[in-house]
DNA sequence: TCAATCCGTATC
DNA sequence: ATACGGATTGAC
C-alpha cells in the first residue's frame, strides 16, 4: 500500500472483496505461492493475547490446503505482530473489512470445534460484564488441547427414554416444588431460588430437576463447589438418569488428558444435538450443551464459585447470564440463601422454593444457643473453657445414644476485624461504611476502603467508644476433646484430608467448614465452636457466610425427634443465630439485602476494585470516562509487592450503570496497554473480598 | 547529509 | 508483546 494522507478513509471506500481479489492483494501470498480457499476465504480469529486494546477479532486468509480444518470454533495458529500465536476461529466469512493486506492462517491442528457458538457469545458477554478480554474468558472456558484425546472413539448416542422423576418424591415438601419440576418437564424456563431443608438429599433433588429437563429434550449444567460434592452429584445423576451415559463430569482436578477428553465428549454431544447434562466445578459453567434448559448452582455462597483468574467471573453470574441468553431454567440452591438470591426473588426474576413449615419442623434438629461469655477469651487455650456445659451435655447425650458428634471449628488465619469493645458490633466507617482497621494498638482506626481516620469513633449500637481487634485463631481441638472423652474414636476432616462419610456410630468428628463429612443417619449432635471468629471476620459477608457454614453443618444433624441437637456458642440475640434457630435463611437474606442496600454494597450496587501501584491506579482513573454518579472510594494502601507500593481503589455505581462502568474501565485499560503503560492494574467487578 | 535513537502507533 | 514509520538527535 502506498502511503496516503488519510489511509483509513480511503480504504474505507474499498468495496467488499470477493475471495479472488482478497487473495490477490496479499503480497505474502504471491511470495509463498499460497492460494486462498474458494469458499468463505476469510477467518475471523480471536487471538490468544490478553491485551485489552487487542480485544477484537482479526481477519486472516484461509489457505486452500487448510480449507477443511479452519472451521468456526476451531483452533488455529497465526502470525500476529510478528509472533506466532494461537487463536480461535469465530467465523468464516466471504470478505474482510480490514483495509490492509491479510496474512494467511499458518496452521490448524485439527478441525475439532472446541468453541461452541453459544459459548463464544456467552464468553463475550462475560468479558464485557467483568471488564475483561474475550481471550481471557476463553482460556477459562476451553481446556488446553490434548491431541491424543481427539483420536479416541466416541460413545454412541444413549437410547431409551430418560426416567421421569416423581414430582411427589422429594420436591413436594417445597412450596411450588412439583410445579417447578412440571415446568422443567415441559421445557419452560422456570427460575427458582431453592433453600434446601436440613437433612435434604440435595444431589437427588437436583438430579430430579435435571431428569425433568432432559425428558423435555433440553440440556442442563450443574455447578458444585468442590470435588466431594461433585462425586455425590455424579452418583445421584447416574441413579436418576438411568445410567452414566447422559451426563458428563468435568473437573479441573482430572488432569489434562481426562479433562480434555470429557470436554470433547460434552462438546461433540452438543454439536450432534444430544441433550445432555454436564456437572462439574466452576470451569464447567462454560461447557457446551445442546438446547440448554436448566442451569443449577449448589451453594452459590461458597467462595469456590469465584474464579481467581482474570477477569474473575463468578459461577452464579455466568450461569444467570447464560440462562437468560438461552431461555433456560435456573436453580440457585443451597441450605442458605445469599443476598444475590434474595435480590432475584425481590425483583421477581425467580421464585422461592422453600420447605413447608410443618415438614421443616419435623426434619430440623433442635438448635440451642449457648452464651459466649467474655470471660473465656482470656483463656482461649483451655478446651473446657471454650466449651460451655450445654455443649458437653449435648455431646455426651449423642455419644450415649451411639450417634456421632460433629464439631465445627473455623480455619485458622482469619483477618482480625475491629469491633466495639462493649457490644461487639463490627466497626464501620462513618463516611463510607467500609470496615475499620487498627493499624497499631495505639493508633486510631482507619477505614480500609476510603482511608479516612475515624477519630472519636462511637459505636452506632451502644455508643461505646473503645475498639478492639478480635484476636482470632482456631486451634485444633481434636486431641484435647479426645482426652476429655476417653474411649471415643476421634476423626478430623479439614484441608489436608477431607472425609466423605463417617459411620453412624458414636464418634467425634472435628471438621473445618466445608469439610464436614456426612454421617449415616445424621449426627446426634453438632457443635458450632469459636463462632466469634466467624462472626467478626473482616469481611462484608461475615454474617451471611457464618449462617451458610452453620447451616451446612446443622443440616447434617438428625431431626429433633430422633434426638438431633445443634449447639451454637453465640449470643442468641444475634440475627444470624436467630436465623439458625428458626431455620429461616430467607428471613436473614431479606435483612442482609436490606442492609446492603442501605450501606451501598453488592449486590445492591455494582462495585469495581482497581489494584496496582498508586501511579497506575491514578493513571487508569484519569483515562476512564466513568458514567455519571460513580463514587470513588479510597485509595487505601495495600502491602508492598516486589518492593513496590500497592493500593486499591473502589468504584461504586448503581447496578444499571454496571455495564457502562465495566466498558469505561476496559477502554481505559486498553488505552494504557496500547501505550505500553508499565505497571499492570487488576480490575475486579463485584469482588468477593471487599475489605 | 546520514545513521542511530526515540516515540508513537498498529498488530488482520 | 513486537515491528515499523516518522521525527529527532548528533557526528561528520
Amino acid at each position: 500500500m502506498t502511503s496516503a494522507p488519510t489511509p483509513r478513509s480511503r480504504r474505507a471506500l474499498t468495496p467488499q472483496r470477493t475471495e479472488g481479489t482478497a487473495a490477490k492483494r496479499t503480497g505474502s501470498a504471491a511470495r509463498t505461492g499460497r492460494v486462498a480457499a474458494e469458499h468463505l476465504p476469510v477467518a475471523r480469529v480471536c487471538v490468544d493475547i490478553p491485551l485489552p486494546h487487542l480485544d477484537r477479532p482479526f481477519d486472516y486468509l484461509v489457505p486452500q490446503e487448510l480449507d477443511d480444518r479452519v472451521v468456526p470454533g476451531g483452533r488455529v495458529r497465526v502470525r500476529f505482530a510478528g509472533q506466532r500465536v494461537d487463536g480461535y476461529v469465530l467465523e468464516r466469512v466471504s470478505s474482510s473489512d480490514h483495509p490492509g493486506e491479510l496474512l494467511y492462517v499458518d496452521y490448524a491442528g485439527s478441525a475439532e470445534r472446541v468453541l461452541d457458538p453459544e459459548i463464544a457469545d456467552l464468553a463475550r458477554a462475560v468479558a464485557d460484564r467483568y471488564a475483561g478480554t474475550l481471550a481471557d474468558v476463553l482460556r477459562l472456558a476451553i481446556p488446553p488441547r490434548h491431541a491424543a484425546a481427539e483420536a479416541e472413539p466416541e460413545p454412541p448416542e444413549p437410547t431409551g427414554a430418560v426416567p421421569l422423576p416423581d414430582p411427589n418424591a422429594g420436591w413436594c415438601h417445597y412450596t411450588a416444588g412439583p410445579a417447578y419440576l412440571r415446568a422443567l418437564r415441559q421445557g419452560r424456563p422456570a427460575r427458582a431460588v431453592w433453600t434446601a431443608m436440613p437433612g435434604e438429599d440435595w444431589p437427588t433433588r437436583i438430579a430430579e430437576a435435571v431428569a425433568a429437563t432432559l425428558a423435555a429434550d433440553r440440556g442442563a449444567v450443574v455447578i458444585v463447589p468442590d470435588a466431594r460434592d461433585l462425586a455425590r452429584m455424579d452418583r445421584a445423576l447416574t441413579r436418576c438418569l438411568g445410567g452414566a451415559d447422559r451426563h458428563v463430569v468435568l473437573a479441573a482436578a482430572l488432569g489434562p488428558r481426562q479433562r480434555y477428553r470429557r470436554f470433547l465428549a460434552a462438546s461433540r454431544a452438543a454439536r450432534r444435538g444430544w441433550a445432555r447434562a454436564v456437572v462439574g466445578t466452576r470451569a464447567a459453567m462454560f461447557a457446551p450443551v445442546a438446547r440448554l434448559g436448566l442451569v443449577v448452582i449448589w451453594d452459590d455462597g461458597d467462595d469456590q464459585h469465584a474464579e481467581p483468574r482474570a477477569p474473575y467471573p463468578h459461577a452464579r453470574e455466568v450461569l444467570l447470564t447464560r440462562a437468560a441468553r438461552c431461555q433456560a431454567g435456573v436453580l440457585l440452591a443451597g441450605y442458605t440463601r445469599t443476598a444475590e438470591g434474595q435480590l432475584l426473588l425481590e425483583t421477581g426474576w425467580a421464585h422461592p422454593l422453600v420447605a413447608h413449615r410443618a415438614v421443616l419442623r419435623e426434619r430440623a434438629p433442635r438448635v440451642i444457643p449457648a452464651a459466649d461469655d467474655v470471660e473465656r477469651e482470656r483463656d482461649p487455650g483451655a478446651v473446657t473453657a471454650r466449651f460451655p456445659s450445654v455443649a458437653w451435655r449435648a455431646a455426651r447425650r449423642a455419644l450415649a445414644a451411639d450417634t456421632p458428634v460433629l464439631v465445627q471449628v473455623p480455619r485458622r488465619g482469619y483477618i482480625p476485624a475491629v469491633a466495639c469493645m462493649t457490644c461487639r458490633t463490627s466497626a464501620r466507617c462513618p463516611h463510607c461504611s467500609g470496615p475499620l482497621a487498627l493499624p497499631s494498638a495505639t493508633a486510631a482506626a482507619v477505614c480500609r476502603w476510603c482511608a479516612r481516620v475515624a477519630v472519636n469513633y462511637a459505636c452506632p449500637t451502644c455508643g461505646g467508644r473503645a475498639l478492639r481487634a478480635s484476636v482470632i485463631g482456631a486451634r485444633r481441638t481434636a486431641e484435647e476433646m479426645g482426652r476429655a472423652l476417653p474411649g471415643v474414636p476421634v476423626r478430623t476432616s479439614g484441608r489436608d484430608e477431607v472425609l466423605d462419610t463417617v459411620p453412624g456410630t458414636a464418634s467425634l468428628v472435628v471438621a473445618t467448614p466445608g469439610a464436614e463429612p456426612i454421617a449415616e443417619g445424621g449426627y446426634g449432635a453438632v457443635l458450632l465452636l469459636d463462632t466469634w471468629a466467624l462472626l467478626t471476620r473482616a469481611d462484608l459477608r461475615a454474617g451471611e457466610e457464618t449462617l451458610r457454614r452453620w447451616l451446612s453443618a446443622a443440616a447434617l444433624a438428625r431431626p429433633a425427634s430422633a434426638g438431633g441437637q445443634v449447639v451454637v456458642i453465640a449470643d442468641g440475640g444475634l440475627a444470624v443465630v436467630q436465623a439458625l434457630l428458626r431455620f429461616d435463611p430467607g428471613w436473614y437474606a431479606e435483612r442482609e439485602l436490606a442492609e446492603r442496600r442501605e450501606l451501598g454494597f453488592p449486590p445492591a450496587v455494582r462495585m469495581a476494585s482497581l489494584t496496582g501501584t498508586p501511579e497506575a491506579v491514578a493513571d487508569l482513573l484519569s483515562l476512564a470516562e466513568l458514567p455519571a454518579g460513580v463514587e470513588e472510594l479510597g485509595p487505601v494502601e495495600l502491602p508492598e509487592e516486589d518492593g513496590r507500593p500497592m493500593e486499591r481503589m473502589l468504584l461504586r455505581a448503581r447496578r444499571a450503570a454496571g455495564p457502562a462502568l465495566a466498558r469505561a474501565l476496559h477502554a481505559a485499560a486498553g488505552v494504557r496497554s496500547a501505550r505500553r503503560a508499565p505497571d499492570p492494574i487488576r480490575i475486579q467487578i463485584d469482588p468477593l473480598d471487599l475489605l
